[in-house]
DNA sequence: TTTCTTGTTAGCAAGACTTGCAAATTAGAT
DNA sequence: ATCTAATTTGCAAGTCTTGCTAACAAGAAA
């Protein structure tokens, strides 16, 4: 995603207004590597700007991901995730604590899908499932094999 | 996920009971390469058993999942999918139909995660997007190069 | 086969998340 | 300062999944 500055310079040449709004919304999402939903920029929007509402703020986001200011996510977990970071990169999830990490990926190249000569592949996404170092931690602790996922994950992992 | 029989006796051996309703679902979702919905596998189950709920196909379902005969899978679009093969494979969605097919690929393994030493990757899931044949041909038809996306994946597309 | 215990089912209510709509508001041009 | 069209809000509504519970039925026991 542009910086604020550059953003609010594309949004007056598409005939878009720079509301306030939208102004503490480029600044939240810019360089944020959160992952967030729509709910949690609107906490923390919230925060800094009482009365916004959550329309708005997944409005703004809806409009950011058709300008091709950010990416959607979607790794199971109900709701949908905002990623400004447009390199070429891929997903780490963490199965207990549900939180995503943008990682390079190398050998994306040389993935070969067998036996689909019928579609015309555009994208490739690959995510990674794991524990972090941390839940492995509370894993040790609580002398447990297994864990309960998190609320953000449980009954909702995909391969 | 095993076959009907294989399932009915995997049931008893857990104590659970042999339903209609789960004997029908077995049915319905061995082999299944639909990748259906909970609804979607409602409406089926509903033409051969009218009156079965949709709370019972979504709960047997869930079990399934939880027995490991069958796997969530979810790349947008709002409602979870399951997926009955268990075999190392991905997946290729259309952004156009929503059709989601299984597919095996090469290379999975080498690829490497950059600066996430402090995760234990467990699984790794790729999904390519692209354009099958039959929506690549009305696309030429309606001159499109452009071309909505199909309710299924609207504005739910992540990379 | 009849009885009994316990797992299941069906249905509805409710929760989580996203979007449609319309009135009030305001950014930005004139 | 004025005006017009884009925006913001707040609420209703739609989609999908899950919690809860009374009625029910599978399978074991007698």
């Amino acid at each position: 995603m542009q910086s604020p500055t550059e953003l609010a310079a594309a949004y007056r040449s598409q005939g878009r207004k720079l509301t306030p709004q939208r102004q503490l919304l480029f600044q939240l999402m810019h360089g944020n590597d959160k992952h967030p939903t729509a709910e949690a920029l609107f906490a923390e929007a919230s925060a800094q700007m009482p009365g916004i509402s959550l329309r708005t703020v997944s409005q703004t986001l809806n409009e950011l991901a058709e300008m091709g200011e950010l990416q959607f996510i979607d790794i199971g977990g109900g709701a949908t995730r905002f990623d400004p970071n447009l390199d070429d990169h891929h997903h780490v999830v963490c199965v207990d604590c549900g939180q995503i990490r943008d990682v390079h990926v190398n050998g994306t190249a040389a993935l070969k899908p067998v036996g689909i000569e019928d579609f015309t592949i555009n994208e490739v996404g690959v995510v990674f499932q794991g524990v972090c170092s941390t839940c492995e931690k509370s894993r040790a602790k609580s002398n447990k094999t297994a864990h309960a996922k998190s609320p953000a994950l449980q009954a909702k992992v995909s391969k």
